[in-house]
This record gives structure tokens, C-alpha cells and sequence, in this order.
DNA sequence: AGGAAAATGTTAATTATTTCACAATGTTAA
DNA sequence: TTAACATTGTGAAATAATTAACATTTTCCT
């Protein structure tokens, strides 16, 4: 069951985030074609991936939210929660910061840096904004595991192996500069402006 | 040739962007190898995305890389060129207009929308803010295809069906709220948590 | 009670993507 | 001149992900 593929992952999460604001809406069952439809996916792959987290919904009632949701939890979710640091507050970065400021409690956004000592000592969004020279020192203190970088692409592969160095060990890098880190760090990349031409070229042929 | 992977296309922006910095350093010609190494795959998939898009190197002198670049721009960029608007200009709708502004000639975005009336009339990088209520008028205006949104998460559904309404065709949504539009759009979601709940997970299980 | 309808769970088939393996061939060095 | 090497191009195999098909079961209706 640890197997779980790349894309179930990435489902799971969603599914959670559907849930939720079904479970506050006061449902307490929902079908697989429900959550489907959220997603614009199809039931069976709904079904599925539920199948394959070993969950068991009731025959003509579909799942039990709260259950499922709690189940997803426990499969995506580490025990010990997860502190993530945000490296560059820029535009990109106070969104995200925004975006998660007490959100989900397993995953804490403990520290942000930059390299403006205008904006070192200040908070954002409640999380306070150290000095980039900092970076080793304050991931060991506050025991931080995952990186968040939204750095300039051209500071990217320098901040990445420092990153590693200090002992991160996953990273999500949304700058547009690919890095290299070793195979013991997950990293995960993601490029806007991919995205952009990606939509651009499947608009052009239909 | 028209069926080119999905994942495929995205390498190709990838490699592209890879290539104009090798060229700006006077590069002429790289191996599939080199590009393999900055993006941290393999070769053999360097080699089998440029097969697919049938260019042919030498043989062991590797792609030119003026050629290559030009080619991928053949098939990914559209000959006239893309109108793009942002929808919603806080923190993330600012990260990205700042990061397009000037950089692809095939792609500009053209115009920013906002609801809050004293960004309405400024400009952010150089494009002029319109209120989101003359999303419509604008977006038939300046021949707007593609759409970004940028909103807060509740609002994106109803924002999704107006720019679908005005003629959009191609839609990239970076709120956690997923959308329906009518399968003539093409839709690219994205959703920053679930990425990290994603490295969260494998960072767990090694 | 019995039949129709609506769901789930799952095997099998299909499709998409990546990797392997190697032929072909130009380049370099002895 | 020839052997060793490095590189491309690609068919075939392997892996990953999605979809189809359908058995099973519960509920509802008559």
C-alpha cells in the first residue's frame, strides 16, 4: 500500500480539499460520481484510488466523509507534522505564504528568508522573515524538512545546494531554473511559463 | 506529427529556454546528453522528443542549437501570436505578470483585471489594470484567448463561466478550487498545496 | 416478494510514457 | 588504415496510468 502512484497522490490531496468543504457543508455521505464531478475526473478513477487506499464505501450510500477524510489523512499526512520554510518573499512567495497561513496543521510554514535586509526581522503573514546568510542555521534550529523556492531562477542552483546542504530533504523549486540536488531529496519542479505554453499549444490545435 | 505527448510539449519549453541561455553563451551545438543534464532526465528522452518532432542532429556533433531553437518554436508557438490576461492581481497574480512581462514575443499578456476598484486604472509591470466587471467588453476588445486566474478560491467558479462566456479557449487556473468549463476550452488547474502535500508524502516515504 | 435501478469494487484491456538495447555512423588516435 | 569510441535514431520492451466491463449488493418501487 505504500505504492501508491504519483497521480493518486496528487488526487488524494484534492479529494481532502473537496471533502472538507463538504463534511462543513453538513454532508455526511457523498457518491464517487460526486466527487468526480468536482474534480472533473471520472467516478471510477474516484473509486479506484479510494481502492487502492484500502477505504470501503457502503453500497448504494456512497462514502462516509468524515471517515474519508480522516483516512486520507492518515495515508498523506506525516504523524509529527512537517515545518517548511519559504526562500524568497517576493510577489511569489507571500502568495504561498499567504495561501497556507493556517491552513493545514500538519504542514507549518515555520520561516521565511530573503535576501533584502529591509525585509529580514520583518513578519509576513505571522511568519517571521530571516536573513538568507541565516539559511543553515535557522533550518537546523527550527528543524525544518522541506524548502519552498521562489528565489530568482539565476539564485536558484546556489541556494539549492545550500538547501541540501543544510539538510533539507524535499524541495519544491517554482523558480524557472531546473536544479540539481541528490537522489535522497525529493524535489519537485514547477515552471509557469511551461504551463502557459502548454495551454498555448493545446488551444492552437484544439 | 500534431499528436505530440502531453508530456512531450512541456519538455520542449523546457528545452528551449535551456537552449536560449546556451546560445546567449555562444554555444553552437549541444549533445542530447547536455540537455539531459540541466533538466535531469535522460538523454534517451532528450533524443526521442526531438525525434518526435522530427529534427535530425549530427552525429556526434549533437543539435544545433539555433536550429533546434528555432524549430520548437515552430511547433509550440502560434505564427500571430496570443492574447493572455491575468484574472486577479494580488501577490500571485504579480509574481506572474512580472515574470511574463517582455519575455515571449508569442505570447503577451495584454491586460489585468482586478475587483478592487483603486487597482482598477493603475498598471503592474507595464499592463493596465480593467475592472473585472468589464471582463467581457475587454476580453473581446484586445482579442483575448487565454485567461489566468488568480483569484481567491470561491470567487474562480463564477469568474471561470464569465471568461468562458466572453470567448476564452484556453484557461490556466492557479485557485485550489477546480472548474468546469465546456471541453472546446482547453483547462490547465494547478494547485501549489497539493504539491506540497505531494513532496510532503514522499519525503515521508523515502 | 420480486424486479429494476443505482452504487461499489475489481479484473482486464487499453493507452500513455519511459527505458532498454542496439544498429548505424562519424571521429579520433595509434 | 584500422580499431576504439562516442553519439544519434529508433524498434521493442517495460512501466505507469486510465478506462472499460461487469459481478455484486443494496435500495426502492410496485
Amino acid at each position: 500500500m505504500k505504492n501508491l502512484p504519483h497521480k493518486t497522490i496528487e488526487r488524494l490531496s484534492q479529494y481532502r480539499r473537496a471533502l472538507l468543504l463538504c463534511h462543513a457543508k453538513g454532508m455526511t455521505y457523498i457518491y464517487s460520481h460526486e466527487i468526480a464531478k468536482i474534480q472533473h475526473i471520472t467516478a471510477v478513477q474516484v473509486r479506484r484510488d479510494i481502492m487502492l487506499i484500502g477505504y470501503t464505501g457502503t453500497l448504494r450510500k456512497g462514502y462516509n466523509v468524515k471517515e474519508l477524510i480522516d483516512l486520507i489523512g492518515q495515508i498523506i499526512d506525516s504523524k509529527e507534522g512537517i515545518n517548511v520554510c519559504i526562500v524568497g518573499i517576493g510577489n511569489l512567495g507571500r502568495a504561498i505564504t499567504n495561501y497556507f497561513s493556517g491552513k493545514r496543521t500538519k504542514l507549518s510554514i515555520v520561516a521565511v528568508f530573503d535576501v533584502d535586509k529591509g525585509k529580514v526581522g520583518k513578519k509576513y503573514y505571522g511568519i517571521e522573515c530571516f536573513d538568507i546568510a541565516d539559511l543553515t542555521k535557522v533550518i537546523k534550529e527550527k528543524k525544518i524538512e522541506i524548502a519552498i523556492m521562489t528565489v530568482p531562477g539565476e539564485d536558484a542552483p546556489m541556494i539549492s545546494d545550500i538547501l541540501v546542504k543544510a539538510g533539507i530533504i524535499g524541495m519544491l523549486n517554482y523558480t524557472p531554473k531546473p536544479v540539481n540536488v541528490p537522489k535522497e531529496v525529493y524535489l519537485e519542479e514547477y515552471d509557469m511559463i511551461t504551463s502557459l505554453e502548454k495551454v498555448a499549444f493545446f488551444v492552437k490545435t484544439h
